[in-house]
DNA sequence: CGTGTTTGACCGGCGC
DNA sequence: GCGCCGGTCAAACACG
């Protein structure tokens, strides 16, 4: 189905010539990638690798559904997830410059939440990458939540990396 | 005309 | 089994 000739941004091509052996790119940290933007306003620790039994925390509640899918799923034949980044941004701006380029598939109205959530997925031909975004709920005007999601299509152990940014608004 | 968005329909998982 | 809910599909549409 899928075609393999995608590769992550800023990275050799020759590493990456096959995406079943795609891997999230160690330097694509979320540092390097909202710098650019001085709106965003990171503010929480990072947390690398992500831990499934400290995932549900205070103000990332609304996250956490997401971050359940971990070793304990395997028998799942649902599309592996692999990486996962939750962070939330001090811009209006929804559609950051990431190195990607999205495709809106989906716009869902989410119970306990005044706004829609967005489902994006890139459009690089191969790339396996989908992320949603949500604003934020106490303050629509000028935050926002935003979840990039990376999975290929072959679950394997099951591992789960994944990295949350939370900020203190 | 190629690419991205909109939006209701559809589908599968899960709880009851 | 049924209905709710979250995620995805896809046809129609918009726009350069």
């Amino acid at each position: 189905m899928s075609s393999s000739n995608f590769n992550p941004p800023d990275s050799p091509e020759s590493d990456r010539a096959d995406q079943s052996n795609f891997e999230f790119p160690e330097d694509w940290t979320l540092d390097g990638w909202l710098e650019d933007y001085p709106e965003t306003i990171i503010t929480g620790p990072i947390q690398f690798p992500f831990n499934q039994a400290d995932e549900v925390n205070n103000d990332s509640a609304r996250t956490s559904s997401l971050l359940q899918v971990s070793e304990n799923e395997t028998a799942r034949e649902r599309r592996d997830v692999r990486e996962r980044f939750a962070f939330k941004t001090k811009s209006e701006v929804e559609i950051l410059d990431d190195g990607y380029r999205w495709r809106k598939y989906g716009k869902k109205w989410v119970k306990n939440s005044p706004n829609p959530r967005n489902y994006y997925r890139c459009s690089i031909d191969g790339c396996p990458v989908k992320k949603r975004v949500e604003r934020d709920k106490e303050d629509p005007r000028r935050s926002s939540s935003f979840t990039v999601t990376i999975s290929q299509p072959t679950p394997a152990e099951g591992q789960l990396r994944s990295a949350m940014i939370t900020s203190s608004v």
